[in-house]
DNA sequence: CTTGATGTAACCATTTTGGTTACATTGGTG
DNA sequence: CACCAATGTAACCAAAATGGTTACATCAAG
Protein backbone atom coordinates (compact mmCIF):
# COMPACT_ATOMS: atom_id res chain seq x y z
CA UNK A 1 0.00 0.00 0.00
CA UNK A 2 0.94 3.61 0.05
CA UNK A 3 2.29 4.72 -3.55
CA UNK A 4 -0.52 5.68 -5.54
CA UNK A 5 -0.38 7.32 -9.27
CA UNK A 6 -3.25 4.07 -10.32
CA UNK A 7 -5.18 4.56 -12.98
CA UNK A 8 -4.91 2.81 -16.00
CA UNK A 9 -3.24 3.94 -19.96
CA UNK A 10 -6.00 2.38 -21.50
CA UNK A 11 -8.18 5.53 -22.50
CA UNK A 12 -4.95 7.79 -23.26
CA UNK A 13 -3.46 4.70 -25.84
CA UNK A 14 -6.74 4.17 -27.04
CA UNK A 15 -7.05 8.09 -28.61
CA UNK A 16 -3.27 7.66 -29.43
CA UNK A 17 -4.23 4.70 -31.66
CA UNK A 18 -7.46 5.96 -33.40
CA UNK A 19 -5.82 9.69 -33.53
CA UNK A 20 -2.75 7.62 -35.33
CA UNK A 21 -4.84 5.53 -37.75
CA UNK A 22 -6.59 9.13 -38.58
CA UNK A 23 -3.41 11.20 -39.31
CA UNK A 24 -2.02 7.91 -41.63
CA UNK A 25 -5.41 7.69 -43.40
CA UNK A 26 -5.37 11.39 -44.17
CA UNK A 27 -2.08 10.84 -45.73
CA UNK A 28 -3.30 8.61 -48.09
CA UNK A 29 -3.53 5.51 -47.01
CA UNK A 30 -6.20 2.65 -46.49
CA UNK A 31 -5.40 0.68 -43.26
CA UNK A 32 -3.19 0.81 -40.40
CA UNK A 33 -1.48 -2.35 -38.73
CA UNK A 34 -1.37 -2.74 -35.18
CA UNK A 35 2.18 -3.13 -35.65
CA UNK A 36 2.87 0.42 -36.91
CA UNK A 37 0.15 1.88 -33.76
CA UNK A 38 2.34 -0.35 -31.76
CA UNK A 39 5.41 1.23 -32.12
CA UNK A 40 3.90 4.69 -32.27
CA UNK A 41 2.96 3.73 -28.92
CA UNK A 42 5.53 1.72 -27.56
CA UNK A 43 3.37 -1.38 -26.70
CA UNK A 44 2.90 -4.04 -27.79
CA UNK A 45 1.13 -5.11 -30.67
CA UNK A 46 -1.70 -7.57 -28.63
CA UNK A 47 -2.39 -4.59 -26.34
CA UNK A 48 -3.48 -2.16 -29.46
CA UNK A 49 -5.59 -5.06 -31.12
CA UNK A 50 -7.11 -5.79 -27.82
CA UNK A 51 -8.33 -2.27 -27.67
CA UNK A 52 -9.15 -2.05 -31.44
CA UNK A 53 -11.42 -5.12 -30.51
CA UNK A 54 -14.03 -3.16 -28.63
CA UNK A 55 -13.78 0.00 -30.34
CA UNK A 56 -14.81 -2.32 -33.30
CA UNK A 57 -17.73 -3.28 -31.29
CA UNK A 58 -18.26 0.43 -30.08
CA UNK A 59 -18.68 1.12 -33.82
CA UNK A 60 -15.15 3.67 -34.06
CA UNK A 61 -13.15 1.39 -36.33
CA UNK A 62 -13.60 -1.27 -38.75
CA UNK A 63 -11.00 -4.04 -39.15
CA UNK A 64 -9.79 -5.76 -42.59
CA UNK A 65 -8.58 -9.47 -42.46
CA UNK A 66 -6.66 -11.08 -45.08
CA UNK A 67 -3.94 -9.73 -47.19
CA UNK A 68 -4.16 -6.07 -47.04
CA UNK A 69 -5.18 -6.04 -43.59
CA UNK A 70 -5.87 -3.35 -41.41
CA UNK A 71 -7.53 -0.97 -39.28
CA UNK A 72 -9.81 1.82 -40.59
CA UNK A 73 -11.53 4.35 -38.85
CA UNK A 74 -15.44 3.97 -39.15
CA UNK A 75 -16.11 7.44 -38.38
CA UNK A 76 -13.89 10.67 -38.80
CA UNK A 77 -12.14 12.00 -35.75
CA UNK A 78 -14.18 15.17 -35.54
CA UNK A 79 -17.16 12.48 -34.95
CA UNK A 80 -15.30 10.76 -32.01
CA UNK A 81 -15.42 12.11 -28.69
CA UNK A 82 -13.41 11.19 -26.12
CA UNK A 83 -16.33 9.75 -23.95
CA UNK A 84 -17.22 7.16 -27.36
CA UNK A 85 -13.53 6.13 -26.78
CA UNK A 86 -14.50 6.18 -22.84
CA UNK A 87 -17.40 4.39 -23.05
CA UNK A 88 -16.48 1.80 -25.64
CA UNK A 89 -13.41 0.57 -23.35
CA UNK A 90 -14.17 1.67 -19.89
CA UNK A 91 -17.48 0.25 -18.62
CA UNK A 92 -16.61 -0.02 -15.00
CA UNK A 93 -17.36 2.90 -12.48
CA UNK A 94 -14.71 5.23 -11.29
CA UNK A 95 -15.56 4.54 -7.74
CA UNK A 96 -16.50 1.99 -6.04
CA UNK A 97 -18.78 0.90 -3.23
CA UNK A 98 -17.98 -1.47 0.10
CA UNK A 99 -16.44 -4.72 -1.27
CA UNK A 100 -18.12 -6.13 1.63
CA UNK A 101 -21.95 -5.22 2.35
CA UNK A 102 -21.66 -2.83 5.32
CA UNK A 103 -23.97 -3.38 8.63
CA UNK A 104 -27.76 -3.11 7.87
CA UNK A 105 -28.60 -2.87 11.61
CA UNK A 106 -26.62 0.47 11.79
CA UNK A 107 -28.18 3.68 9.90
CA UNK A 108 -24.95 5.01 8.34
CA UNK A 109 -24.07 1.57 7.08
CA UNK A 110 -27.76 0.89 5.92
CA UNK A 111 -27.99 4.40 4.18
CA UNK A 112 -24.60 5.27 2.96
CA UNK A 113 -24.58 2.53 -0.17
CA UNK A 114 -27.69 4.91 -1.80
CA UNK A 115 -26.52 8.48 -0.41
CA UNK A 116 -23.12 7.82 -2.32
CA UNK A 117 -24.47 6.23 -5.33
CA UNK A 118 -26.72 9.79 -6.01
CA UNK A 119 -22.94 11.51 -5.43
CA UNK A 120 -20.82 8.94 -7.68
CA UNK A 121 -23.71 9.31 -10.35
CA UNK A 122 -23.61 13.61 -10.38
CA UNK A 123 -19.73 12.56 -10.33
CA UNK A 124 -19.11 10.27 -13.63
CA UNK A 125 -22.02 12.94 -15.59
CA UNK A 126 -19.44 15.61 -14.40
CA UNK A 127 -16.92 13.53 -16.14
CA UNK A 128 -18.37 11.93 -19.34
CA UNK A 129 -19.76 15.63 -19.91
CA UNK A 130 -15.97 17.08 -19.78
CA UNK A 131 -15.20 13.86 -21.72
CA UNK A 132 -17.57 14.73 -24.47
CA UNK A 133 -16.26 17.93 -24.79
CA UNK A 134 -13.69 17.12 -26.75
CA UNK A 135 -13.22 15.23 -30.20
CA UNK A 136 -10.11 13.30 -31.36
CA UNK A 137 -10.07 16.31 -34.17
CA UNK A 138 -9.45 18.29 -31.28
CA UNK A 139 -6.85 16.15 -30.06
CA UNK A 140 -4.70 16.15 -33.24
CA UNK A 141 -5.31 19.72 -33.85
CA UNK A 142 -3.78 20.06 -30.43
CA UNK A 143 -0.59 17.65 -31.74
CA UNK A 144 -0.18 19.10 -35.00
CA UNK A 145 -0.29 22.89 -33.62
CA UNK A 146 2.65 21.81 -31.15
CA UNK A 147 4.67 20.15 -33.35
CA UNK B 1 -7.88 -8.82 -18.68
CA UNK B 2 -11.43 -8.45 -18.91
CA UNK B 3 -13.75 -7.66 -16.25
CA UNK B 4 -13.86 -4.14 -15.02
CA UNK B 5 -15.30 -2.79 -12.42
CA UNK B 6 -12.25 -1.90 -10.51
CA UNK B 7 -11.78 1.15 -9.00
CA UNK B 8 -11.67 1.18 -4.88
CA UNK B 9 -13.77 1.59 -2.32
CA UNK B 10 -11.47 4.18 -0.31
CA UNK B 11 -13.95 7.30 -0.59
CA UNK B 12 -16.52 5.28 -0.27
CA UNK B 13 -15.20 4.15 3.40
CA UNK B 14 -13.74 6.81 4.32
CA UNK B 15 -17.54 8.82 3.77
CA UNK B 16 -18.50 6.01 5.73
CA UNK B 17 -16.03 6.53 8.47
CA UNK B 18 -16.02 10.07 9.00
CA UNK B 19 -20.05 10.10 8.54
CA UNK B 20 -20.29 7.81 11.66
CA UNK B 21 -17.96 9.50 13.55
CA UNK B 22 -20.13 12.61 13.09
CA UNK B 23 -23.28 11.07 14.02
CA UNK B 24 -21.55 9.42 17.06
CA UNK B 25 -20.84 12.55 18.48
CA UNK B 26 -24.02 13.82 17.76
CA UNK B 27 -25.30 11.58 19.41
CA UNK B 28 -23.53 12.72 22.24
CA UNK B 29 -20.36 10.59 22.73
CA UNK B 30 -16.68 12.10 22.95
CA UNK B 31 -14.86 9.45 20.49
CA UNK B 32 -15.32 6.98 18.41
CA UNK B 33 -13.02 3.99 18.00
CA UNK B 34 -11.81 2.31 14.98
CA UNK B 35 -13.37 -1.30 16.25
CA UNK B 36 -16.79 0.28 16.25
CA UNK B 37 -16.26 2.15 12.58
CA UNK B 38 -14.90 -1.05 10.83
CA UNK B 39 -17.82 -3.33 12.43
CA UNK B 40 -20.32 -0.52 10.92
CA UNK B 41 -18.56 -0.36 7.47
CA UNK B 42 -18.03 -4.43 7.50
CA UNK B 43 -14.02 -4.06 7.43
CA UNK B 44 -11.09 -4.10 8.90
CA UNK B 45 -10.06 -1.97 12.01
CA UNK B 46 -6.84 -1.59 10.41
CA UNK B 47 -8.40 -0.50 7.04
CA UNK B 48 -10.06 1.94 8.81
CA UNK B 49 -6.96 3.21 11.24
CA UNK B 50 -5.01 3.64 7.70
CA UNK B 51 -7.74 6.00 6.26
CA UNK B 52 -8.11 7.85 9.29
CA UNK B 53 -4.16 8.73 9.72
CA UNK B 54 -4.74 10.24 6.06
CA UNK B 55 -7.46 12.01 6.54
CA UNK B 56 -5.99 13.59 10.15
CA UNK B 57 -2.86 14.43 8.74
CA UNK B 58 -5.42 16.32 5.59
CA UNK B 59 -7.06 18.17 9.46
CA UNK B 60 -10.35 16.24 8.97
CA UNK B 61 -10.20 14.04 12.10
CA UNK B 62 -8.35 14.54 15.44
CA UNK B 63 -7.19 11.42 17.35
CA UNK B 64 -6.87 10.77 21.04
CA UNK B 65 -4.60 8.08 22.72
CA UNK B 66 -4.08 6.08 25.95
CA UNK B 67 -7.09 5.41 27.56
CA UNK B 68 -10.17 6.57 26.52
CA UNK B 69 -8.93 6.61 23.03
CA UNK B 70 -10.64 7.02 19.45
CA UNK B 71 -11.16 9.38 16.80
CA UNK B 72 -13.02 12.81 16.80
CA UNK B 73 -13.94 15.02 13.84
CA UNK B 74 -11.52 18.22 13.60
CA UNK B 75 -14.82 20.41 11.52
CA UNK B 76 -18.37 19.69 11.94
CA UNK B 77 -19.43 17.78 8.97
CA UNK B 78 -21.12 20.37 6.58
CA UNK B 79 -17.42 21.70 6.84
CA UNK B 80 -16.41 18.39 4.99
CA UNK B 81 -16.73 18.32 1.41
CA UNK B 82 -16.14 14.91 -0.37
CA UNK B 83 -13.14 16.53 -2.43
CA UNK B 84 -11.71 17.12 1.03
CA UNK B 85 -12.08 13.48 1.30
CA UNK B 86 -10.91 12.56 -1.73
CA UNK B 87 -7.74 15.13 -2.04
CA UNK B 88 -6.91 13.81 1.69
CA UNK B 89 -6.80 9.85 0.24
CA UNK B 90 -6.15 10.02 -3.05
CA UNK B 91 -2.98 12.02 -4.41
CA UNK B 92 -3.00 10.25 -7.56
CA UNK B 93 -4.79 11.08 -10.91
CA UNK B 94 -7.53 9.06 -12.68
CA UNK B 95 -6.27 8.87 -15.92
CA UNK B 96 -2.84 7.67 -16.84
CA UNK B 97 -0.21 8.55 -19.82
CA UNK B 98 1.56 5.79 -21.55
CA UNK B 99 3.32 3.14 -19.36
CA UNK B 100 6.29 3.28 -21.45
CA UNK B 101 6.96 6.84 -23.14
CA UNK B 102 5.87 6.83 -27.12
CA UNK B 103 7.74 7.35 -30.15
CA UNK B 104 9.30 11.11 -30.18
CA UNK B 105 10.01 10.73 -33.48
CA UNK B 106 6.05 9.92 -34.48
CA UNK B 107 4.17 13.41 -34.61
CA UNK B 108 1.32 11.65 -32.26
CA UNK B 109 3.87 10.02 -30.12
CA UNK B 110 5.40 13.46 -29.46
CA UNK B 111 2.54 14.86 -29.10
CA UNK B 112 -0.07 12.82 -27.43
CA UNK B 113 1.01 13.50 -23.99
CA UNK B 114 0.73 16.98 -23.63
CA UNK B 115 -2.84 17.29 -25.17
CA UNK B 116 -4.40 14.37 -23.53
CA UNK B 117 -2.26 15.89 -20.24
CA UNK B 118 -4.27 18.96 -20.98
CA UNK B 119 -7.89 17.18 -21.63
CA UNK B 120 -7.11 15.42 -18.41
CA UNK B 121 -6.40 18.37 -16.28
CA UNK B 122 -10.40 19.41 -17.12
CA UNK B 123 -11.61 16.21 -16.44
CA UNK B 124 -10.23 16.17 -13.29
CA UNK B 125 -10.95 19.58 -12.54
CA UNK B 126 -14.95 19.12 -13.13
CA UNK B 127 -14.67 15.76 -10.95
CA UNK B 128 -13.18 18.10 -8.48
CA UNK B 129 -15.84 20.38 -8.52
CA UNK B 130 -18.27 17.84 -8.38
CA UNK B 131 -16.83 16.26 -5.38
CA UNK B 132 -16.87 19.73 -3.94
CA UNK B 133 -20.84 19.87 -4.32
CA UNK B 134 -21.47 17.50 -1.70
CA UNK B 135 -20.65 17.63 2.15
CA UNK B 136 -20.60 15.17 4.63
CA UNK B 137 -23.56 17.27 5.96
CA UNK B 138 -25.60 16.09 2.66
CA UNK B 139 -24.55 12.58 3.11
CA UNK B 140 -25.84 12.43 6.53
CA UNK B 141 -29.03 13.94 5.83
CA UNK B 142 -29.69 12.36 2.93
CA UNK B 143 -28.96 8.63 5.32
CA UNK B 144 -31.03 9.90 7.84
CA UNK B 145 -33.69 10.95 5.29
CA UNK B 146 -34.19 7.44 3.95
CA UNK B 147 -33.80 5.86 7.30
C1' DC C 1 -1.57 -21.80 -52.02
C1' DT C 2 1.10 -18.39 -49.97
C1' DT C 3 1.30 -14.59 -47.04
C1' DG C 4 0.58 -10.97 -43.80
C1' DA C 5 -2.45 -9.37 -40.48
C1' DT C 6 -6.58 -9.94 -37.56
C1' DG C 7 -8.90 -12.03 -33.50
C1' DT C 8 -8.31 -14.40 -29.17
C1' DA C 9 -6.87 -17.46 -25.81
C1' DA C 10 -3.49 -18.30 -22.51
C1' DC C 11 0.04 -17.22 -19.47
C1' DC C 12 2.85 -14.26 -16.80
C1' DA C 13 5.06 -10.34 -14.00
C1' DT C 14 3.98 -6.25 -11.69
C1' DT C 15 1.11 -3.31 -9.15
C1' DT C 16 -2.93 -2.19 -6.53
C1' DT C 17 -6.17 -3.09 -3.10
C1' DG C 18 -7.63 -4.43 1.12
C1' DG C 19 -7.59 -7.85 4.96
C1' DT C 20 -4.88 -9.64 8.89
C1' DT C 21 -1.40 -10.26 12.49
C1' DA C 22 1.70 -8.22 15.36
C1' DC C 23 3.45 -5.02 18.37
C1' DA C 24 5.43 -0.78 20.24
C1' DT C 25 3.39 3.45 22.10
C1' DT C 26 0.32 6.28 24.55
C1' DG C 27 -2.12 8.18 28.49
C1' DG C 28 -6.09 8.00 31.58
C1' DT C 29 -7.64 5.19 35.51
C1' DG C 30 -7.84 2.14 39.46
C1' DC D 1 2.78 2.73 39.42
C1' DA D 2 0.94 -0.80 36.92
C1' DC D 3 -2.80 -1.80 33.92
C1' DC D 4 -5.12 -1.66 29.72
C1' DA D 5 -7.64 -0.27 25.81
C1' DA D 6 -6.88 1.91 21.64
C1' DT D 7 -3.78 4.33 18.40
C1' DG D 8 -0.10 4.18 14.86
C1' DT D 9 2.55 1.32 11.75
C1' DA D 10 5.11 -2.25 9.86
C1' DA D 11 4.85 -6.51 7.67
C1' DC D 12 2.80 -10.03 5.22
C1' DC D 13 -0.65 -12.04 2.34
C1' DA D 14 -4.48 -13.14 -1.12
C1' DA D 15 -7.12 -11.53 -4.77
C1' DA D 16 -7.74 -8.68 -8.56
C1' DA D 17 -6.30 -5.39 -12.19
C1' DT D 18 -3.14 -4.07 -15.64
C1' DG D 19 -0.30 -4.86 -19.54
C1' DG D 20 3.15 -7.38 -21.93
C1' DT D 21 4.14 -11.69 -24.52
C1' DT D 22 3.65 -16.05 -27.00
C1' DA D 23 0.91 -18.81 -29.72
C1' DC D 24 -2.11 -19.93 -33.17
C1' DA D 25 -6.39 -20.43 -35.79
C1' DT D 26 -8.63 -17.68 -39.31
C1' DC D 27 -9.18 -14.85 -43.06
C1' DA D 28 -8.84 -12.86 -47.81
C1' DA D 29 -6.18 -10.67 -51.46
C1' DG D 30 -2.86 -11.78 -54.88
Amino acid sequence: MESDVSANSRLTIAAHALTWIGLYQRRGHEVATSEQIAASANTNPVVIRRLLAKLSKAGLVDSRRGAGAGWMLARDLAAITLLDVYQAIEPGPVFAMHRAAPDPECVVGHGIGPAMTAVYDDVEAALRGELAKTTLEDVLRDILKAA
